[in-house]
RNA sequence: GGGCGAUUAGCUCAGUUGGUUAGAGCGCCGCUCUGAUAAGGCGGAGGUCCGUGGUUCGAAUCCACGAUCGCCCA
């Protein structure tokens, strides 16, 4: 017996049901078994940052990466099944100070950077746990235990490797750069931290307007305007627009456009002043002396407010960063970490940004060159953690530089297949005009970077802890991990002048955390495997991952697949890609698949504070997780989702339809006690049909599947339940309730098979079905079952019923147009253009209840030619259009071969040609077939009609009275349809009655016997 | 400013080698089978496939230019 099912699934109540069994039987532990030396498919996980509950944008990954292995591992291959978790950094870091209440490094610091690192460790302890039980619940299937966690002394280690690497090319070095800065937190702020419109605000600053003198013209000033008066001390430079014109206003130069009603006798051109030097206006102050201050031209010199000459402070700026570069300017820097005014600048000396503002102005008031002076409010950027206004610093920086490296990097992504494919063009594009690459930041717990730099001018890089402890001044036996603070207590003897040396505090860009795992979890150039091996360090109580030996990342390297986010192009794709070039010479990747954004269903952002964000375990919890799975499924990757209960609620009903195709199968193999694969009946067409409908369906969905094109799994699957249950099913009913048991067993047979293809895209509902339907010697698990032999197609028979199909589409559309219904037989169809449907003659009188249909009637219809455009368009060329009008005028001889000869061309009608019926009055026409059918009704057909009318009103108050399918009952007519009984014994048989009477009843009645 | 995408029915979106009457889901209108399913089936209305030009016998599809939107970089 099958297990019977419910109206329609619960789908949370199933999908628990089988998390716990799979987790009882081990079912994903005998698929590693099962799989364990076959072909090796090597996936590589991206790690995710646990440091939060799992977003329902994560599942999309998620389930993209578990669908895939999913269908790898149906197919016998041997997998990783790796999970990673992200684990230091910025990240980290934030959440950590927001759950303590610390604002600021100086709060960190008097917190204790150890206690610090300890919080830190818990929170990613804690959330990769949360994850794991989210990631378990979506039905990801990985080594749970074995994870990679990046800040694991091993990993690290590998990173340190990777840095000497780059030294020892001459790579490493130290830089500057000018950075949005919080100077009650004392750091500077990333620009992705800095992304999005809450992040500024409206603010009053004051408005000068100032006059820079010229050292040799007398009497002539260039005219600035700013905006912050505290980057005046620091002026180094003014800048103008070379191509626009300039006017003389009272003595100072001005964009002309910006001074409509000037009254003037000069003007010039912006590069005729560029080169002049002036008067800086603050040349007196001791961080001053010995700067010359000149013009320099700049296209992107503002010319809508202000004077259009900018000035310009490269130690307070960005744009000014770089023009200092450009123009061999000096940087001049003003502000301390906490945003106050150094000692070289007088005294202005210790005055925050906001203090200096009143005694600059002044100053410059006293010395006559303040023009004008005023007050403007504008948009600002502010900390998002505090909302102190940010200024700008320059700060020093490490650097690898990428010159030597993008060539190779660009010639290693060709050999990548991404998916979509114009992803590739955004990955070179990236790397053509990526900048050398900042690995330093100014925090706490992350990767200590290895870099020891001796006043005797030598840059010191170790490359391991072994180097570390070989080269340490004391022993370090007592070191914890290798993080922060331990590893700053630790000095190395310099290997040019032997003397002790300091690390620098700086720890390392997450990202290369990230991207070293294609080395460090896969054991690269390790000569022994060791056991927990990679679970070192702050990871060695989370993990029991293993250092694996080199001959393991021979069989593993590179990658096969990877997938993540699109932004990851420029994050986890391109730091594991360059450093896998560096070290290896080779991409990490061979394929790449990735994803775009999650949107609320209207289309809008999904954010926490607009109510519209969905919760993964919520959404596990309402919708199901098979449900999130198929919707993440249907969707191309290279298109935002637009994600919710709406399309949740479409998906379920959809899907009903297979459910009930399932149950439909288990009521009726349940009447006759079927077991599947015994004993035959006779195999008719139909289920020959189903079985080669079934066989599309594979070769559909293996070739999307191999294309990892997930959308095309569903399509095809979608289009195979529409075709199971709209036509095998529907016209082998009669045959379900006889018992028919080729029907059961063909109808079984494209359940199972149809299970094993849909089971990556929705495990637990195929589990489940799979469990209720498999055979007593079938794999306890779908997942067990390998993937479905490929056997050849039977096209021929799924173009025949297709025809089939199309002449009952026109038979009922014809009854619609002549308005009679289909409970109403009729006598005769007439059917043009058919050329396989003769043989399923009776089918189509039953589907469309007619008594005869008459094939190619040739004096009712007539055909017209019209020219097959994919054969003759490459043929004919040109002169395609001189048949083709020809043959619209029906200009046209039938030679004695069958051949048809139009303008001097003699075409072959089967392929050359395609023949179209005319529309003739009465008759439907379809794409190379009519049908017409003929409406008079005699006496009989009319009888026919009522007694269908009756059985279908019987069936009606058989359902209304809830009897079962198998229930016999007793029915009594009205008088007036006593003529009825003429078809007594088709009536009984309909509505199964074992006896009808007359009666005196208004209407028909029934009693269950 | 450079680069990469997108623009198809009222809405959300498919449409991978250029081919005959461009599709799906939802919504709307009408009809309807049922001893699986009214959460089903069939039909209909609804389209200048963003615009202009080009290549071609033939363009939603390829090319050029432009418009609008999104993303990446500067």
């Amino acid at each position: 017996m099958f297990t019977r099912l419910s109206d329609k699934p619960d789908h949370p109540a199933v999908e628990k049901e089988i998390l716990a069994w799979w987790e009882a039987e081990g079912i994903f532990r005998k698929l590693r078994e099962q799989n364990a030396g076959g072909p090796k498919w090597s996936f590589m996980d991206g790690p995710i940052t646990a440091n939060n509950p799992m977003g329902i944008h994560h599942a999309w990954g998620r389930t993209l990466k578990d669908l895939f292995q999913r269908y790898k591992a149906l197919r016998g291959f041997e997998l990783r099944y790796q999970n990673g978790w992200d684990s230091q950094g910025l990240w980290v870091e934030v959440e950590v100070e927001k759950a303590l209440g610390l604002g600021s490094k100086r709060e960190i610091e008097e917190y204790g950077v150890a206690a610090f690192a300890a919080r830190c460790k818990e929170r990613v302890a804690h959330f990769s746990e949360v994850m794991t039980d989210q990631s378990k619940r979506l039905g990801q299937w990985m080594d749970w235990g074995n994870d990679y966690y990046t800040f694991s002394d091993t990993n690290i280690e590998y990173i340190w490797r990777f840095l000497k690497e780059c030294h020892s090319r001459g790579w490493i070095y130290k830089g500057h750069r000018s950075t949005q800065w919080c100077p009650r937190c004392g750091t500077s702020l990333s620009q992705h931290e800095q992304a999005g419109d809450d992040k500024y605000v409206e603010l009053a600053h004051p408005s000068l307007y100032v006059r820079f003198p010229f050292r040799d013209r007398r009497g002539e000033a260039l005219a600035v305007w700013t905006t912050t008066p505290w980057t005046l001390p620091a002026n180094v430079a003014a800048a103008v627009k070379p191509d626009a014109e300039y006017v003389l206003v009272d003595g100072a130069w001005w964009l002309r456009d910006l001074k409509p009603d000037a009254d003037t006798a000069r003007t010039a051109r912006g590069d005729e002043l560029v080169g002049l030097e002036y008067e800086g206006p603050f040349d007196f102050l001791p961080a001053q002396a010995g700067v010359v201050h000149r013009v320099i031209p700049w296209d992107e010199v503002e010319t809508n407010e202000g004077t259009g000459i900018v000035h310009i402070a490269p130690g307070a700026g960005a744009e000014d960063f770089e023009l200092a570069r450009v123009h061999d300017l000096p940087v001049l820097m003003p502000i301390d970490e906490g945003g106050r005014m150094l000692p070289a600048y007088g005294d202005f000396a210790t005055l925050t940004t906001d203090e200096v503002a009143a005694p600059v102005t002044q100053s410059l008031q006293e010395r006559g060159l303040l023009i004008e002076y005023g007050s403007i409010t504008h948009r600002y950027p502010i900390c998002w953690r505090c909302s102190t206004p940010l200024v700008f610093r320059v700060v020093d920086d490490w650097f690898i530089s990428c010159d030597e490296i993008r060539q190779p990097l660009l010639e290693a992504n060709a050999t990548v297949e991404w998916t979509p494919s114009f992803y590739s063009k955004r990955m070179d594009d990236w790397l053509r005009n990526m900048g050398d690459w900042n690995i330093s930041r100014k925090r706490y717990f992350g990767l200590p970077l290895p870099f020891y730099p001796c006043e005797c001018g030598t840059l010191n890089v170790v490359g391991s802890k072994l180097e570390l402890e070989e080269r340490a001044v004391a022993p370090i036996e007592d070191l914890p991990e290798l993080h922060r603070p331990w590893i700053d207590e630790v000095e190395i003897a310099c290997n040019q002048c032997a003397k002790p040396v300091r690390r620098i505090p700086e720890v390392g860009d997450a990202w290369l955390d990230a991207g070293i795992v294609p080395f460090s979890t896969l054991g690269w150039e390790n000569p022994e495997w060791v056991v927990h091996g990679y679970a070192t360090g702050a990871s060695a109580e989370l993990s029991g991952a293993d250092l694996p030996d080199h001959a393991y990342w021979e069989r593993w390297f590179p990658a096969n697949w990877v997938s993540e986010s699109r932004e990851q192009i420029r994050l986890w794709f391109y730091s594991q890609c360059f450093m896998a070039v560096t070290l290896d010479g080779r991409s990490p990747y061979q394929r790449v698949l990735t994803y775009e954004r999650v949107r609320d269903e209207t289309g809008r952002e999904m954010h926490k504070s607009w109510g519209n964000a969905i919760e993964a375990n919520e959404a596990f919890e309402r919708m199901g997780a098979d449900i999130v799975r198929w919707m993440f499924s249907e969707q191309v990757p290279s298109q935002n989702i637009n994600f919710g209960y709406g399309p949740a609620g479409e998906i379920k009903r959809r899907l009903l339809r297979f459910w009930h195709s399932v149950k439909f199968f288990v009521d009726y193999a349940n009447i006759v006690d079927f077991v599947p694969n015994t004993g035959r009946g006779e195999v008719g067409t139909l289920d020959r049909w189903l079985e080669a409908r079934t066989e599309q369906l594979v070769a559909e969905a293996t070739d999307a599947y191999e294309r990892f094109w997930t959308p095309d799994i569903i399509r095809a699957f979608e289009s195979f339940v529409d075709d199971l249950s709209n036509w095998y099913i529907r016209r082998s009913r009669r045959r379900f309730w006889d018992g028919d048991t080729a029907a059961l067993q063909a109808l079984w047979s494209a359940l199972v098979e149809s299970l094993r293809v849909i089971g990556p895209v929705m495990p637990f509902l195929a589990d489940h079905l799979w469990r209720v339907l498999r055979a007593d010697d079938a794999p306890a698990s779908v997942f067990l079952a390998g993937w479905p032999e490929a056997r050849d197609v039977d096209t021929a028979l799924l173009e025949e019923v297709a025809e089939v199909r199309a002449i009952v589409e026109l038979g009922r559309q014809a009854r619609g147009e002549a308005g009679v219904k289909l409970r109403q037989p009729l006598r005769r169809m007439t059917v043009a253009g058919a050329v396989h449907a003769e043989g399923h003659v009776d089918e189509l009188k039953e589907e469309l209840r007619v008594k005869e249909i008459e094939f190619d009637a040739g004096p009712v219809v007539r055909f017209n030619y019209k020219p097959n455009l994919r054969v003759l368009g490459p043929k004919l060329g040109k002169e395609l259009t001189v048949v083709r009008e020809a043959l619209s005028r029906n200009e046209f001889e039938r030679l004695d071969d069958g051949r048809i000869r139009v303008s001097g061309h003699d075409l072959s009608p089967e392929d050359e040609l395609i023949a179209e019926p005319v529309q003739q009055p009465g008759w439907v026409q379809g794409e190379r077939l009519a049908v017409g059918i003929e409406t008079q009704l005699d006496e009989e057909l009319r009888l026919e009609g009522r007694v269908l009318d009756l059985i279908h009103h019987v069936n009606t108050k058989r359902k209304e009275a809830g009897l079962e399918l198998t229930d016999r009952i007793e029915l009594k007519l009205p008088e007036s349809d006593a003529d009825l009984l003429a078809h007594e014994q088709w009536i009984k048989d309909e509505v199964l009655a074992v006896e009808i009477h007359t009666d005196g009843v208004a209407e028909p009645q029934i009693a269950k016997v």
